[in-house]
DNA sequence: AACAAATCTGTAATCATTATAAATCAATTA
DNA sequence: TAATTGATTTATAATGATTACAGATTTGTT
């Protein structure tokens, strides 16, 4: 897994995307938290370290690296749009007790649709929602 | 496959939800286009026959119907919400050249995933984007 | 140091959705 | 038939996330 600030620049060199502390910063928050972040938790968690940081800049970077394919956008919820660093085939389940959201592998099987055979897959999503174990367990102690 | 009006009616009654006819035409309409429209969509359908219709109205209409699980909510886009009365287990593959979506089984093993084996899956969403099969033969013409 | 190009910032504009309150409608009773 | 009650619909205003835009700042180059 790509971590160190350097690592990340090589990244963007590659996808001929100019060098900012700004891109790298809102990078290095998508890659230290898998937690599928929000545009405000973006803006938040670097607000600290880069107090003249604007949102627009979170959006600007946001939608650079989206169209450079580095990073995904995640719509399981109406109105509320996450991004995923990981860009390999993985599902998405959100709890709806707890708002948590964990990563799941998703079998191969389900690319080799033959309805979709004549149709050109680009992305795929798939996103599941229900009660994760924690949230379950809470549930049954307090009956 | 339901589409009378008076079966709709019995749809309606069955989850205690009250008749009206603003509630039986978008019901109906969502019926009749498997398109999954989306609220601009239907309420420019419906505007034609119910020339007070408010958009209000088809926003409220549409809340009670998903909350009732008569209709699901379909976000594969930011900013493009629709509405599927169709609430069997099914993808979504959305053309990006033409905008049209297109419904796909899937296959019962991506359901029986190990990793979830602990988590309550309440629903399951599948989305596809791509290039349908006739943007695709006119990309090739073209060339 | 000066210049040009790119990036960042802050504010204003946009647009879908939601909240609210008054108007309308439907059903019931007197 | 008229009055009453409750639910639904309508129109308008408010909200909130995202985008557009223009000026300020930064970066790289000469």
């Amino acid at each position: 897994m790509k971590s160190s600030l350097e690592e990340l620049e090589k990244e963007l060199k590659i996808r001929n995307i100019n060098i900012s502390y700004q891109r790298l910063k809102v990078l290095e928050c998508l890659t230290l938290n898998h937690c599928h972040p929000t545009v405000d938790q973006i803006f938040t968690a670097l607000h600290k370290d880069i107090p003249t940081l604007s949102k627009t800049t979170v959006y600007n970077t946001l939608r650079i690296l989206v169209d450079a394919g580095m990073v995904r956008v995640i719509t399981i919820e109406e109105h509320e749009t996450r991004y995923d660093i990981d860009m390999e085939n993985h599902g998405h389940f959100k709890c709806e007790s707890c708002g948590m959201i964990y990563d799941f592998s998703i079998d191969i099987d389900l690319l080799t649709c033959d309805e979709l055979s004549n149709f050109e897959v680009n992305d795929q999503n798939v996103y599941f929602k229900g009660i994760c174990p924690g949230c379950l367990s809470n549930i049954n102690q307090n009956k």
